[in-house]
RNA sequence: GGGCAAGUGGCGGAAUUGGUAUACGCGCUAGUCUUAGGAACUAGUGCCGCAAGGCUUAAGAGUUCGAGUCUCUUCUUGCCCA
């Protein structure tokens, strides 16, 4: 028999993938399948490959039932990688990026996808930019953009600013510099306006992972609370923040951040100075800062407990108080919170327990009671539970015109400034009398100039002898160009609309085009994208809207799915180097071993594939090894797609091995000869396939990937034991096509190919599962007896509990169990089971 | 330190959501065919036991006729946030 010849077959099929695309006429619905762009860094690697296999899967199987698809795919093209690469390489960032770009789109089609290229969008070409430039003074004019001069994060390395969310640890993300702290005028886009709308809007997004919404939730950080103004024995007030405002009666100390103005009067005091340079020391993250011992100075500043008369309260400078969150001050309560009794332990400050588990007596020893419970020795709060008292003590503060409920967001400003080339121009003109202005919309695209010079460090634009130097075009005034560019996940979090009218050209979107395919009906992606990436893309939906009154779309992804990293394991050789897997091999005694050397390999876990450790598998000698196919099918099988995955060698291999069974099989029913057919066989086939029919449709609907794969398995094996049935050809080929069909999501190659072979023409619809069939099958059913398992019946359906005790009764291998006992009791569910009790 | 997941054979993992635990794949064992097998095919494969049978979903309790699934306690691992 003729083997599958993958490397012809894809061939073939790749030329008619490569126009093939899945829109249908207007009746049909619309479905937008959206996997996140890559960043052309290269080379496609695994991750790739999984990402866009499930995507491609889920956007075949939609059109299959009949949905008009739209399926793009795009470049995430800016970003400091490029000008890295070109002063290594003496490349330009533009033909480093664009030579990767073909190369990755060349590997990218060599997997049978599904993509409709004519959409294809470069986040660096100047098409797109050019827009993103109309929506950042689209937005400017509504005042969605500031500039503001902050604390950054500046890593030394990159030169550059660093978003909060990009330091990790206290290092850059990617250079692993320490960061320093720097003060800078940054650009900021003002997504804390919708810190309230963007926490909202979570809860209607059903199709995602729950698991991503908390995450969002928790960085966004809604905390209700209020803010209180202290008298203080100098004429400053100093106003605090807290979340627990009913916990006021246990006050006992102040504490105010290092960087607060009120610290501006003690200056002159040695001590103090001491103390501010001693806390610079420990670092600057809120990691360190948490971690830190809990130092304080206290100053000669009493402040007034506003609800107990004649009570002074100490105010303390402290290491643990960020002038970033709140007003920069708090009341400390060291009952009730963790590191207040830390804090007052060390200072020896009174305790005064106010809150109680229940309303007895309670005292707190050694450790905070932070749980919500009943108000105690707090005056007018007292039997209050927590909740009731923190409605109180507000509306009495209120009353007192000493404070007011105030909620607090974690979220900050979006820091979008970066002093790189490989961006996007910021477009905004500095003229002579200090005014910064936009550039009107007529002269965008406010072009990258070519001739830059990468290898001097810091800003390249603002190194460029002529570039920033300009005029205001209204006035002709002389003025100088912003040169700091946009962080790229201002490119990524419009990408999706701009596919849906990719050659626009009167501003970044047809608002037609965005009315229809708008939300994402699926996206996928990778988790690591949970919070930026998704809440910058929900924040510019919403700036549009507020910029757009005519668009209905409010939230970018109706449906998100997270797929889970491919990973490998990693190898060593005695001296501590990581070797790849091409690097090593299995001797005669099955030990791993060296090519090279022959020595024994040192084994490490199984981890996320990186070029550091050496432990990546090139998807395109797979692909070139195995088949488009193989290497989908493999993606998909040995793990649910949420999950990590093992790239195995045996893994991909079986995958292979099957995919040629699946060929031949294909081939003995084209060439089956007639049988003698019988109905009762016949019969009990149909209801098997059925089955699977329903089940794999189930499972792809539940994104339940390895398990799809595996009722094809079970699917194969009932055609391969029933070739030898007495069916007929017709009706074994019948059947046999419909299940092929329901292998093109994922073995697009094969599964045409064989439909080919089959003369099989009608392939563009997703087969329904025949209800009456499978309403009418038999059940089985489990006997239980005193709990155990006994038997399973094979039935009809809908059979009465009397009538099958009486068989129980009368069946030879259940009879003994039941002996000559009594039946105390049974518990009868429905074609489903039956327990049958004793005495 | 806080929050959220998860823990099922030698391994990756199924389990219609409270109703046959271990589907499917890998690996392993035996056999057939082959010059050969890292090919193909057949059979077997949770644990104890010759068997009848018993035990088994990290550990322990609880709810239930019935628990991998629900509740509580403990342990372990992963992720996110600090």
């Amino acid at each position: 028999m003729e083997r599958f010849n993958f490397l012809s077959v894809e061939k073939k099929w790749s030329q008619i993938f490569k126009n093939q695309k899945l829109y249908r006429p207007k009746p049909a619905k619309k479905f937008y399948c959206l996997e996140m762009f890559p960043y052309p860094s290269g080379k496609i690697h695994m991750g790739h490959v999984r990402n866009y296999t499930i995507g491609d899967v889920i956007a075949r199987y939609k059109y299959m039932n009949g949905f008009s698809v739209l399926h793009p795919m795009g470049w995430d093209s800016f970003g400091l990688p490029a000008e890295n690469a070109a002063k290594e390489n003496k490349l330009h960032p533009k033909d480093w990026t664009n030579s990767n770009i073909a190369e990755m789109k060349r590997q990218l089609q060599m997997m049978g996808l599904s993509i409709d290229w004519t959409l294809e969008i470069s986040t660096c070409d100047e098409d797109y930019y050019k827009h993103q430039q109309e929506l950042f003074i689209d937005f400017y004019k509504k005042g969605l953009v500031t500039r503001k001069e902050k604390y950054v994060n500046w890593d030394p390395i990159e030169n550059s600013v660093l978003a909060n969310e990009q330091v990790v640890n206290g290092k850059g993300w990617r250079s692993g510099a320490t960061v320093q702290r720097k003060k800078l005028f940054q650009w900021f886009f003002n997504i804390s306006i919708f810190s309230e709308e963007l926490l909202k809007g979570l809860e209607s997004l059903n199709n995602w992972p729950d698991k991503v919404k908390l995450m969002q939730k928790n960085w966004i950080g809604k905390s209700v609370g209020c803010e209180i103004d202290f008298k203080t024995n100098i004429d400053k007030k100093i106003k605090i923040f807290t979340t627990r405002p009913d916990t006021i009666f246990g006050a006992t100390f102040l504490a105010i951040s290092p960087d607060h103005p009120i610290c501006e009067n003690l200056k002159g005091d040695k001590n103090f100075l001491k103390f501010k340079d001693e806390c610079s020391k420990i670092g600057t993250t809120e990691e360190s800062i948490a971690n830190a011992d809990k130092l304080g100075y206290k100053t000669s500043i009493e402040a007034n407990h506003p609800f107990i008369k004649q009570k002074k309260i100490p105010v303390y400078v402290s290491n643990f108080i960020l002038m970033d969150y709140g007003t920069g001050a708090i009341f400390g309560c060291p009952a009730h919170d963790t590191r207040d009794l830390e804090f007052a332990k060390k200072y020896k400050i009174e305790v005064i327990t106010v809150v109680s588990p229940k309303s007895k007596d309670f005292k707190i020893a050694d450790e905070a009671f932070t749980d919500e419970g009943v108000a105690i020795n707090s005056e007018f709060l007292n039997g209050l539970k927590t909740s009731e008292a923190k409605n109180k003590i507000i509306s009495e503060i209120e009353k007192l015109k000493i404070g007011n409920r105030k909620i607090s967001f974690r979220l900050k400003d979006w820091g979008i400034s970066r002093q790189r080339y490989w961006g996007c121009p910021i477009p905004m003109i500095h003229l002579e009398n200090g005014e910064i202005v936009p550039v009107e919309k007529n002269e965008l695209p406010i072009k990258l100039p070519d001739d830059v010079d990468l290898s001097k460090s810091g800003n390249p634009l603002d190194n460029h002898p002529s570039w920033k130097k300009t005029t205001q075009k209204s006035t002709g005034k002389p003025a100088i160009r912003e040169t700091d560019t946009l962080d790229t996940f201002v490119d990524s979090s419009w990408y999706f609309l701009r596919f849906c009218s990719p050659d626009f050209k009167q501003g970044p979107f047809d608002k037609e085009k965005i009315n229809h395919w708008m939300p994402v009906d699926q996206y996928i992606g990778g988790v690591e994208h949970a919070i930026l990436h998704l809440l910058y893309s929900r924040f510019f939906m919403k700036s549009i809207n507020l910029v757009n009154n005519d668009i209905k779309c409010k939230e970018p992804f109706k449906g998100l799915f997270t797929q889970g990293m491919v990973c490998h394991e990693t190898y060593k050789d005695t001296n501590g180097k990581w070797l790849s897997p091409e690097d090593v091999e299995h001797d005669q005694s099955s030990n791993v071993v060296s090519k090279k050397t022959g020595e024994k390999v040192i084994i490490g876990p199984s981890e996320s594939m990186s070029k550091s450790k050496k432990n990546t598998v090139d998807p395109e000698k797979m692909i070139k090894r195995y088949g488009a196919d193989a290497v989908r099918w493999f993606v998909l099988s040995d793990s649910p797609p949420d999950k990590d995955i093992q790239w195995s060698d045996q893994g991909i291999n079986a995958s292979y091995k099957f995919l040629q069974k699946l060929w031949d099989l294909n081939q003995r029913i084209c060439e089956r000869k007639e049988r003698k057919n019988n109905p009762e066989e016949e019969n009990q086939f149909i209801i098997n396939f059925e089955v699977f029919i329903k089940q794999i449709t189930n499972h792809i609907e539940n994104f339940q990937l390895n398990v799809v794969i595996a009722n094809s398995y079970e699917a194969h094996r009932l055609f391969y034991n029933s070739f030898e049935k007495n069916i007929s050809n017709s009706l074994l080929k019948e059947k046999f096509s419909i299940f092929i069909k329901m292998l093109i999501p994922i073995v697009p190659f094969l599964a045409n190919e064989c439909l080919d072979v089959l003369k099989c023409k009608k392939r563009e619809e997703w087969p329904k599962p025949d209800v009456k069939i499978l309403e009418n099958q038999k059940i089985k059913l489990v006997v239980q007896i005193d709990g155990k398992t006994r038997s399973i019946k094979e039935l009809e359906k809908g059979i009465k509990e009397d009538r099958l005790i009486e068989l129980v009764k009368m069946d030879d291998k259940l009879k003994k169990y039941l002996n000559d006992k009594k039946i105390r009791k049974s518990i009868f569910i429905k074609d489903k089971i039956i327990n049958i009790l004793t005495y």
